[in-house]
RNA sequence: GCGGAUGUGGCGGAAUUGGCAGACGCGCUAGAUUCAGGUUCUAGUUCUCGCAAGGGAGUGGAGGUUCAAGUCCUCUCAUCCGCACCA
């Protein structure tokens, strides 16, 4: 027989522990998913990180979460898929070129080994079997595949436009990639617009669709980001109505949602940039309208004072025949519509702010549904709402929806104009100007033009050990054996791409890319993917909510179109997890505030990392990285190892009251935990309630039983797998029981013997809490309320007052009302 | 300006369905134990009045609905995020 402390209680050593299982985990196929498999399939994913060289801290959670979720949904019996890649192309592997000279390919290759081992080192769960490289030519060639193909399909086209130019980065921007103006990469850097030839992927192509089909997506995608992506859409449905000159020349076209209003057109306003200013202003106005382009440029984005120019000549109002003037206004958007606008004061804001200013007439002629029309001469401002039409000529009396279903079609009819949807997003800009990323696959040739790469000649590789000084143009042009070569049509002299394409071109779809990633002869198999897809459950910042997060739909909708995918959307379920937040900010080099992740894990543990990053807020709120609460979860698993260790085997009580206790204590947190999995996520209550479970242990140590006590210690460990997995594996074999632990079913919760034995009812009088009885779960109403109105303290408050009413919830409360 | 989110102790947060506000953790206070060490254990900790029993107030603010409001409604303030001349 043992005395109660045969088993002695050992100290809690992180390193040895995690480093111990690190190891057994490192060479063994553990975490790979199945192919073929009966079970039921579970696809998480989290971004791929950008290499960057070091984790810290800020990067943890996105990762916590995920693999928390992973480890879960293997012990329910899901056949899980959960890989790791590499975002591996882009500018930082170029500038540590530039200013340390280091190879691009070198330098990046060594911070995917250094961030491997950091992975590794916190135990999350990775199919490294699929890890995916995108800067790997067998990878990126298909991303040049994929560009043949919409090349082929008039989904990828040639263009000299107006591009944003960041000088910092050398290189052009998609519009996605402007942050209030300036470079989402330096956030101090205006970008320029400057006019340059680049490849274009038509993503507005699928404008429409992109916004239709998120009503798929908002049962499982935040609405914010759904939000956030209608708004970028920013589909926009009106009429294009053409204003002939006066006297007669090329019409202008102007966009317009409000073609009700158009009785009320008192001039027309063309955008500054607009080709017909060329044509219509002399001289001095010329030199005026590049004043107020570069006046613009300038002064970014956001207030600028309306400004005109008056150009002298007339249009012709294609409805009342009216003349009115054409002026050059500097809040017409070039890159919006058609450049062009009519403005119509009396109902539109921005209109009547302009008109005002240059004393441009105004004439209201939309009236309120129940109102009059307004008077010019005291207009304080604009009506901008639908109402009833006045002075239309023969719309008046209509009402603006209708009016404005007529009167485009006419346009249309007398082919001066249509019923035209505009779009606020842009097609996809991805040529950049720089090395470190994937050559785009076209050769020039002086006689046959722009000619594809042959899909056999694929991949066109990335020339490796090459100069890089950050000055001029892309730094290929300077590599001969890479930009000469024979035309593919006509063998004669012909000169490759010199520019590679925007890194969101490889994170577009590389998901697909782990469903078979050694593929050969194809991006992937399709089998593979209607197996795998569509993700189940996608997580990432809130970010990329139109980078990252439009590209890859927009990509996903051209495969399914290709016929290689049959689903529509990559991902049915989207998580944005909350920052990591230190002294006050967020993590960040030039703040000086970054933990990173070696020391926080020499310092506590992994193990200590995760649960305390999952237990200080719910995982989509931000949360305050402080080391005194990361100890605090430290001492949860240090109590949680001394404790089990100390229990293992132990000579214990015979059954009794506490066993009980223990039980209904333990049932209840294996519920709470499954029910936090099953629904939100709050894994700071899951942790909150084993902790809870843990302190009743404690209290009642010396009086559970050993058959109850063994029950605790193994669901115990079962609990802590997805949240501190190095831990519960190592209780799981101080039990001497097989692991591992995660090919365990997550185990079920009795919910009688989760019920509390005795229901609590609280007695309230006029709504204050003044006592407490322990009944019955089920006792009748009446039992109660005359309980409740037996209690000795509630007599004393009842006296010399009179019963109003009584309430009573069952199994809950009594509420007394006295006057 | 428009749209959205959030506001709870000294701090992070809990209260999932209108029914005990403050679970859990940090910090702090007191005590015990042990000290070469991230001690461990016990008790306490919303504010306030009171020696205490007990009372009063309390979830950004002001109203309201209700027997009952952190939770619902109206207004308002603050912070954060997104959009911002998109015709």
């Amino acid at each position: 027989m043992h005395s109660p402390d045969a088993m002695p209680e050992k100290s809690y050593d992180a390193q040895q522990i995690e480093l111990k299982w690190s190891d057994r985990w490192k060479n063994s196929a553990l975490f790979q998913a199945e192919e073929n498999s009966s079970k039921p399939k579970f696809y998480v994913l989290e971004m791929l990180p950008y290499p960057s060289g070091q984790l810290h801290i800020g990067h943890l959670r996105n990762y916590a979460i995920g693999d928390a979720l992973a480890r879960y949904k293997r012990m329910r019996g899901f056949n899980v898929l959960h890989p790791m890649g590499w975002d591996a192309f882009g500018l930082p592997a170029e500038n540590a070129a530039i200013a340390n000279k280091r190879d691009p390919y070198e330098w990046t290759r060594f911070n995917i080994e250094n961030m491997k081992r950091q992975h590794r080192r916190m135990g999350f769960s990775y199919d490294w079997s699929r890890e995916v490289t995108t800067c790997d030519p067998e990878y990126y060639r298909w991303n040049q595949w994929f560009f043949l193909k919409m090349l082929e399909r008039g989904l990828a086209y040639r263009k000299r436009s107006l591009v944003n130019w960041c000088d910092e980065c050398g290189t052009v921007l998609a519009n996605e990639q402007v942050v209030d103006g300036c470079c989402w990469r330096h956030e101090s850097t205006p970008v320029e617009q400057r006019a340059i030839e680049q490849w274009f992927l038509r993503i507005t192509h699928y404008a429409d669709e992109l916004l239709n089909s998120m009503a798929e997506l908002e049962a499982g995608w935040p609405e914010r980001v759904l939000l956030m992506q209608r708004n970028w859409i920013g589909r926009s449905e009106g009429a294009e109505i053409d204003f002939h000159l006066d006297p007669a020349g090329t019409p202008i076209r102007v966009f317009t949602t409000r073609v009700d209003t158009i009785y009320g057109a008192t001039c027309v306003i063309l955008a500054p940039e607009h080709p017909l200013v060329a044509e219509l202003t002399g001289a001095a106005a010329k030199a005026e309208v590049k004043r107020m382009i570069d006046a613009r440029a300038a002064k970014g984005p956001g207030d600028i004072e309306k400004e005109g120019i008056f150009t002298g000549h007339y249009a012709v109002n294609p409805y009342s025949n009216g003349k009115i003037p054409i002026w050059i206004g500097n809040f017409v958007l070039m890159g919006y519509g058609t450049g062009a606008i009519m403005a119509v004061p009396a109902h539109d804001e921005r209109d009547f702010e302009f008109c005002k200013q240059y004393g441009i007439p105004i004439r209201p002629v939309i009236r309120p549904v129940d109102g009059t029309l307004a008077d010019a001469a005291t207009l304080k401002e604009s009506f901008p709402d639908d109402g009833i039409l006045e002075n239309s000529g023969p719309y008046s009396g209509l009402a603006s929806e209708e009016a404005r279903r007529v009167m485009s079609a006419k346009a249309e009819k007398e082919n001066f104009g249509k019923p035209a949807v505009t779009f606020r997003i842009k097609d996809w800009g991805i040529s950049r100007q720089r090395y470190w990323g994937t050559p785009i696959p076209v050769i020039y040739c002086e006689k046959c033009g722009i000619v594809p790469v042959p899909e056999k000649d694929l991949p066109v590789v990335l020339p490796l050990s090459i100069a890089i000084t950050g000055k001029g143009r892309s730094p290929l042009e300077n590599v001969p054996e890479f930009m000469n070569v024979k035309c593919p049509k006509c063998s004669g002299p012909a000169r490759r791409e010199s520019d590679t394409m925007d890194t969101f071109v490889d994170s577009s779809w590389y998901f697909y890319r782990y469903c078979d990633p050694h593929n050969s002869t194809a991006p992937f198999d399709s089998k593979k993917i209607a197996y795998w897809f569509p993700i189940d459950q996608y997580i990432g910042g809130i970010e990329h909510a139109i980078l990252h997060l439009i590209y890859s739909r927009f990509w996903t909708k051209v495969m399914r179109d290709l016929g290689l995918i049959s689903n529509g959307e990559p991902a049915t379920r989207m998580f944005n997890q909350g920052m990591v937040i230190k002294d006050g900010a967020k993590m960040s080099k030039s703040r000086g505030n970054v933990v990173s992740l070696d020391e926080m894990v020499e310092k506590f543990g992994a193990d200590t990392g995760r649960v305390f990053e999952l237990f200080a807020a719910p995982p989509e709120k931000e949360m305050d990285w402080t080391d005194s609460g990361a100890n605090g979860a430290y001492g949860f698993l240090s109590r949680v190892y001394r404790f089990v260790t100390r229990n293992i085997g132990n000579a214990q009580p015979a059954p009794g009251e506490a066993d009980k206790k223990i039980l209904r204590k333990l049932h209840q947190t294996l519920r709470k935990v499954t029910e936090d999995f099953e629904s939100r996520w709050h894994f700071n209550t899951s942790i909150a309630a084993l902790m809870e479970l843990m302190n009743n242990l404690q209290s009642m140590e010396k009086q559970i039983s050993a058959p109850v006590m063994a029950e605790v210690l193994e669901k115990m460990a079962l609990m802590l797998e997805p949240f501190a997995p190095y831990l519960a594996e190592e209780l799981w074999e101080e039990q001497g029981r097989q692991g591992p632990v995660f090919n365990h079913p997550w185990p079920a919760y009795d919910a009688e013997l989760a019920r509390e034995e005795e229901a609590e009812v609280v007695i309230q009088v006029n709504g204050k809490l003044r006592g407490r009885i322990y009944v019955a779960f089920g006792t009748p109403r009446e039992t109660l309320e005359k309980l409740a109105l037996g209690d000795a303290k509630v007599q004393t408050l009842l006296d010399g007052k009179q019963v109003v009413k009584v309430i009573v919830v069952p199994d809950k409360l009594v509420n007394i009302v006295v006057k």
